[in-house]
DNA sequence: GTTAGCACTCAGACGCCTTGAGTGCTAACC
DNA sequence: GGTTAGCACTCAAGGCGTCTGAGTGCTAAC
């Protein structure tokens, strides 16, 4: 029974060192923690008869829970969110660790793609769990440049490269045009199409097909405008480019994973690409860090996974998610620093790729 | 013990249709199999003693095992390789899934990235085993096209596309030169470089660094000719561009991996990139399949696993590898005819690109 | 409000027994 | 000779009772 107060609300200083203690201690053992352990591990002040009694307010509180009457606490997800609203701000991730990191993103070369996932196996690394990371998203391609290179005797490549970022590449057949005249060909659509979106290059298409005769020698430059309209499409459409997960194998660890199905179920819901998307729209893009625990995530076959989620990019221009999946028993500050730490770092990067 | 022959060698017909029958009823219950069981659904016409007879033979001659006294068999390695051999050879893939196959390859765009990722989930999917594919991977890399775009104010991108098909992108500080001058450089570049290897363009980067007095000027011609010479060696050192899997969740749904910890070694194991590269150089370039049964992949931890790999492509030109990942308790004749299949659709989208 | 003391609970480990699937052997059969 | 029926034997798996110990909740004293 609650004694004092059922309702939520801030703890008392001494109920919350307790929780804090239980957490920390689950977190570290995944075993249920008991009064005496507690005491004799964490100098509480207090002898295990009180600690059970607070104990036996925070389980009424709904932030404890017993797996049977006999067996020691642990936390409900409710505990671990009230744990991780009262530790969320202050924190900073320790310097030493910044160095570690920052000396891992200046290894890399600069190339796009690299980024995330490095950012990704940079999470897995630091957190011991499962790394996350979307390619940077802007809101609608734009096409930078257009290239074409002659391929063999019948076919040639078109090169797409997008304001954003991404480099495309597709097959076109060119029925043995030299490259001089693919040159040209790239030449015109540059000048017709850079800088322009995906609805911009349907109405260039729409009227290269009106005026048919003066260019119907020039099928290619169709076909290449077809081409390019649809890359820009999908790229609209694309929820989420791509998920770069590393570490996977760090959550196969946890011992709460130790019989796969319920490690099938998580992998299953993160291979969809639509549901990492579905949560991009759920963080604010101010790019704090977010934490969904359990159900929380919106999934009911995660609930014993927590997600620590970061935006990173600038929202007019390009943005991506990254962040750090455990288990609901995650060492909850650390991750969140170091999320935190990364999602700056990423955005420096961008800011330097979008400018 | 073995009564008449116990020297290797084929088997009698009867040893050879029961081990046959052991096999088949194995893969399809994953439960060891016992005399009665296979006599009442196989038609084999003998009793269940004749046929502990025969089992008790194929054990001795190391083709199946017992967990226990009083269990029915599963087959060894030896088992499965035997079975393997005997029926290599003249399966074709159902016509029905051949045609699914075929239309899912139809669906894609001709975006060489695609390939290999449709390639391991049509694996995975047709199989319900994992799916794997690695991109083609030529011999050495040579320059085909180079190109420069404007990139907001201070930076701009060098995309290098290689004759072997994939684009590379990197930054470059372009002190806010105008597009047109980046095209002028790109355009030296082209003339220069198209057509040339690494050592190639090592060569001309030490011709630019010794007449440094005329060319000071441009500095980024350099800084772009290094960057090049850095990607083209990075391209031919890549052990394996990239591995492609797919349907690991049908793996984990093997009831040989219920507990996570073998999941989680086979997991490790696929994640060094090397690895699989390694074993290319163990397949023959004639294209035909390979089969690798437990700890013939080579790998203690592999020990559960069976790979089914084919290398596709042209010899002189780009190859890779691809294939199937299951517990050795694998359906190797569907296995080995889809794998063999799909290589050779692999082998014509090669042809077409790399003409 | 805190603490010591104590009765109570219950998962997990251990040992025991039973069951049944499956074997290996022997002797009869063709 | 190979094949088969019969039978004793084996052993994992499951059910069942017991024991143990960690941990609780309650009560009464501090």
């Amino acid at each position: 029974m609650a004694r004092r107060k059922d309702r939520p609300g801030p703890l008392e200083p001494r109920s919350a060192a307790i929780l804090r203690a239980i957490i920390e201690e689950y977190v570290a053992t995944a075993q249920p923690v008991g009064s005496m352990t507690l005491v004799s591990k964490y100098r509480l002040g207090v002898s295990p008869a009180t600690v059970r009694n607070v104990m036996a307010e925070l389980e009424a509180a709904g932030y404890l829970t017993h797996s049977h009457t006999s067996a020691g606490r642990h936390p409900t997800d409710a505990g671990y969110r009230l744990y991780v609203e009262s530790i969320a701000d202050n924190i900073a991730l320790a310097p030493v660790e910044q160095l570690m990191i920052r000396h891992q993103f200046g290894q890399v070369e600069f190339a796009s793609e690299q980024w995330f996932r490095l950012a990704a196996s940079t999470l897995a690394g630091v957190t011991h769990a499962a790394g996350l990371a979307t390619a940077a998203k802007p809101a609608a391609g734009r096409v930078r440049r257009v290239d074409m290179v002659a391929n063999g005797t019948r076919d040639a490549s078109l090169v797409l490269v997008l304001v954003e970022g991404p480099v495309k590449q597709v097959l076109l057949t060119s029925d043995g045009r030299p490259q001089a005249q693919l040159d040209t060909l790239a030449q015109i659509l540059n000048g017709r199409l850079a800088g322009r979106s995906a609805l911009e290059v349907d109405r260039y298409l729409e009227d290269l097909r009106d005026r048919a005769p003066e260019h119907a020698a020039d099928l290619m430059l169709v076909q290449a405008v077809e081409r390019i309209a649809r890359l820009v499409h999908e790229f609209d459409a694309s929820a989420v480019e791509d998920i770069f997960s590393e570490g996977l194998l760090n959550v196969m660890e946890a011992p709460e994973f130790a019989r796969s199905e319920k490690l099938r179920r998580v992998f299953a819901v993160l291979q969809d690409r639509h549901y990492l998307g579905g949560l991009v729209r759920r963080l604010s893009t101010t790019g704090d860090v977010h934490v969904f625990i359990g159900r929380e995530t919106g999934h009911e076959e995660m609930e014993d996974v927590a997600l620590v989620l970061a935006s990173y990019g600038r929202p007019g221009r390009a943005t991506g998610v990254l962040g750090v999946l455990g288990p609901t028993r995650l060492a909850y500050p650390h991750a969140i620093s170091t999320v935190r730490y990364v999602s700056g770092l990423m955005n420096e990067l961008v800011d330097h790729l979008y400018a």
